[in-house]
RNA sequence: GGGGCGGUAGCUCAGCCGGUCAGAGCAUCGGACUCAUAAUCCGUGGGUCGUGGGUUCAAGUCCCACCCGCCCUACCA
């Protein structure tokens, strides 16, 4: 399983919508890995972005520092969310993304020509626009006029209609499914696929045979999920993996799934297979914007709140489709309730009776009385849960699924109340007890990695540890 | 302008092809328990399921119109 996020152009820090792309790539990757499935996990920076032209000269530094800086600061994600990228690729730093960029170009000549092209711009956008100011940046466009090269896009509408429609293709949510499947009935026109080079002195990638002008952004981005397998990764990842899955924001949806398809079409490349689709994040109500600063920017939000309790609230509170508004509030409620009050007490209090009623050694008999019921079968059935809400890229049923253990493991508590059974029935409870922590763990592991890693350590072995508070309460 | 998605208890939301679908969690209130991180467990609270029509024996659940929020897309006068 071939798994990418898009990669963010560095003109800023990254934020918490950054960051729960790449976590919902994380789990993905860790589960299926936890399968036994070979995974690649994918992320990096388009650092080739306009944009990074401009944040660079807005702040009076020359590009290369600011691209650094930034795309250091997405990289450092890695430690602070606790991610398992395999590979982590920078359009201007990888040594086979510009060959490779080019060897596409070319392979998608008979595709390409050239075309004066006028229009209203946003530089922003890297996008033209029928008038100002642009939607997004709500800034005023430019009037461009120049020579450009254009791809023949419109020649592959019934291609990809057909891709999409018959599943080869697969986008979900299914509302976005429709929204491109609307937008390409809707008719696909030509677009431009270069920019005049003058406009960014020295950055981008310049058209092969045409020093004049760069590689449109989009077209050397996109290119990223090809040109980062090097060697043999290219024909294990991009040729013979049957499930390449491409992760990203609702605002890109059109590049990912129209114009990428299309560009490997016309260049004979084999397709990508899966397309998942987030919504926004919004912080406090407003909506988080780079340009506007960082309200919420992601290694400050994870430092101070620990990566187990935001990835939970990221993939237990976010919905798979709609914007979903993080505050901190929101944040510290939900870690309390199913981190510290949840798991972390369950499992305190099992430790805990082991070592009291035990002497902290594990008992070894199990036995499934109905009692038991709910919590054995909630342990049972957590995995295929967990797979099933995955496969259907719903991270909120998914770490719903593996909290049923926990609340079925408490309620079996006040069942059985081990503290008044006889020895020998206490026995079988705290095994049956250490043993749901033990799957637990297990399953909580590709959503909380060191928090999972904890809570396996604490149930561990023939003799546990003494007990100690796994996940401390964030608010007083 | 076209297309799409939402509008369900105070809050966040589940409700697939129509008939125990009027629900969950949190918050509130009451109770239980003491193994545990002032935790946990049990019970409780009555919201015209955005508005108005329609189809049907039966509609949050289908159809139409409208209102509100949002997204994508396009701008012909």
């Amino acid at each position: 399983m071939y798994i990418t996020t898009t990669i963010p152009y560095v003109n800023a820090r990254p934020h918490l919508g950054h960051a729960l792309e790449f976590v919902q790539g994380d789990v993905l990757a860790r589960h299926y890995r936890g399968r036994g499935e070979p995974v690649r996990f994918q992320t990096g920076t388009d650092d080739n972005s306009l944009k990074n032209v401009l944040a660079a000269e807005a702040e009076g530094v020359p590009v290369r520092e600011l691209v650094d800086r930034n795309a250091a600061a997405f990289e450092g994600l890695r430690e602070s969310y606790d991610l398992s990228f395999d590979a982590f690729i920078r359009t201007s730093r990888h040594p086979g993304h510009r060959p490779g960029v080019e060897r596409i170009w070319r392979a998608i000549d008979g595709d390409l020509y050239q075309r004066h092209y006028e229009g209203l711009y946003c530089v922003g956008c890297e996008q033209f626009y029928g008038e100002g100011p642009c939607p997004e940046h709500e800034a005023p466009l430019q009037h461009i006029s120049e020579r450009n090269w254009f791809f023949r896009l419109s020649r592959y509408q019934d291609a990809l209609l057909d891709l999409i429609r018959g599943g080869r293709l697969r986008i979900e949510p299914a509302a976005r499914r429709n929204e491109v499947l609307a937008f390409i009935e809707a008719g696909l026109a030509d677009i431009s696929v270069s920019r005049a080079a003058d406009r960014a002195p020295g950055w981008g990638i310049p058209v092969p045979g045409d020093p004049s002008q760069v590689v449109y952004v989009w077209w050397d981005a996109l290119a990223n999920y090809v040109t980062a397998l090097d060697g043999g990764d290219y024909d294990r990842w991009w040729v013979a993996e049957p499930r390449k899955i491409h992760l990203m924001g609702k605002g890109v949806i059109r590049f990912h799934a129209v114009y990428w398809p299309a560009m490997l079409l016309a260049a004979g490349l084999p397709l990508p297979a899966e397309i998942f689709v987030h919504d926004y994040l919004t912080a406090g109500g407003r909506k988080i914007s780079k340009s506007a600063g960082t309200p919420a920017d992601a290694e400050a939000i994870a430092r101070a709140y620990g990566a187990d309790a935001v990835r939970w609230w990221l993939l237990r509170e976010v919905p798979r489709v709609g914007d979903a508004d993080f505050t901190v509030e929101r944040l510290v409620a939900r870690a309390d309730e199913d981190l510290a009050n949840g798991v972390g007490n369950l499992v305190n209090r099992v430790v805990t009776m082991v070592h009291r009623f035990q002497d902290g050694a594990v008992p070894i008999v199990a036995v499934d009385g109905d009692a038991a019921r709910g919590l054995v079968d909630a342990c049972e059935s957590a995995p295929g849960r967990v797979h099933e809400a995955l496969e259907d890229f719903d991270f909120r049923r998914a770490a719903a699924a593996v909290w049923t253990i926990v609340e079925e493991a408490n309620k079996y508590v006040e069942r059985v109340q081990p503290w008044r059974q006889e020895p020998g029935d206490r026995e079988a409870s705290l095994a049956t007890l250490v043993h749901a922590c033990r799957a637990l763990a297990g399953q909580l592991a590709p959503f909380l990695p060191t928090g999972a890693a904890r809570v396996a350590a604490a149930v561990s072995g023939e003799r546990l540890p003494r007990p100690e508070p796994l996940f401390p309460r964030l608010a007083g």
